[in-house]
DNA sequence: ATAAATTTTCAGAAAATATTGAAAATTAGA
DNA sequence: TCTAATTTTCAATATTTTCTGAAAATTTAT
């Protein structure tokens, strides 16, 4: 197999994955091409990679710069921007995994907390409690856990869990 | 607040998570309404409970038995189906981890296996090849982690995970 | 200050995804 | 067997999400 289309498939699979999880499926794109790229790109050689539109380009390259996958550089001689991805994949989940956690995980807690506040009057108001308890607890170990991974480095991390249960 | 409201509430959370993860917003919705709901509905209950055509109820429950998140359930002289949520959070998450991990992490495992084979005949394309192999290795390490996850009972498995990364 | 290069924005268009609703198929009761 | 209740399917429609492309804004060089 050539590299060109050893490429091809790696963008394609990430694409994939990442709308399965729900991220935009160019976003992922943009993203395995720069990981699969050992130099920067410019906006205009990701728009001819992809065949993609220039806002589109931007406005990805942008989000993924958010979620820290990706650095600009500069390039000696060169004015325009160009755009790296972190390639140590233990900090791109790390990354990764703090992004979804401040967007998602903080908020549910908080949401859940709140429905706790209703009032407890009826069998079916304290079943409807104890689901939402469980859940926020539920919640809560994982938040924790991924607040504990962020401190670790990798190989104590994988290595604790997988001696644990084994 | 008052019960129905706090269900409300409950529904519009779990489906915004829901499409967030990649599950499609309704599916999510109907799944919410279940775990909400401390009895078993049937399809026309859960038609109009959330504004829903028969169809998309349809769909969707029978989406979430795939996923074995809800089952059917007979009652006393009604010919209709009746559908419950499971409601243990523990069998819930493991439920999900087995079925994202059979539809996601697998097929990727193999895909990035096969990329791997490209011709390392460049600076280039052994880069490319590192970059693979370690996304290999990490989402190999996950789907062990999953894999020995699926076989822990939940307290054994936080208590242990929690103890370790303190 | 001027102009060229580059980045950024965003309204409208296109594409992808989800939903409806009615017909067809199936099931169960008499 | 016949019929009514119920489930299932899916083509057409609606909605949501994503993308384009060109104009506006910004940056840089001279």
């Amino acid at each position: 197999m050539k590299l060109e289309e050893a490429k091809r498939s790696f963008i394609q699979t990430w694409a994939r994955l990442g709308s399965e999880w729900g991220i935009n499926r160019t976003m992922a794109q943009v993203h395995a091409l720069l990981l699969a790229t050992d130099k920067s790109l410019s906006t205009d050689e990701v728009m001819k990679e992809l065949s993609i539109s220039r806002g589109n380009a931007h406005m990805n390259l942008r989000e993924l710069m958010n979620w820290n996958l990706v650095y600009r550089e500069t390039v000696a001689g060169e004015r325009k921007e160009f755009f790296r991805a972190e390639k140590d994949i233990w900090k791109v989940a790390k990354r990764i995994a703090r992004e979804r956690k401040r967007r998602e995980i903080e908020p549910l807690l908080r949401e859940l907390s709140q429905m706790q506040q209703v009032d407890k009057d009826s069998p079916e108001a304290k079943q409807f409690v104890k689901m939402v308890q469980d859940i926020n607890g539920f919640a809560g170990k994982i938040d924790q856990s991924v607040e504990t991974m962020l401190k670790a480095d990798e190989n104590w991390f994988f290595g604790a869990i997988l001696k644990l249960l084994r």
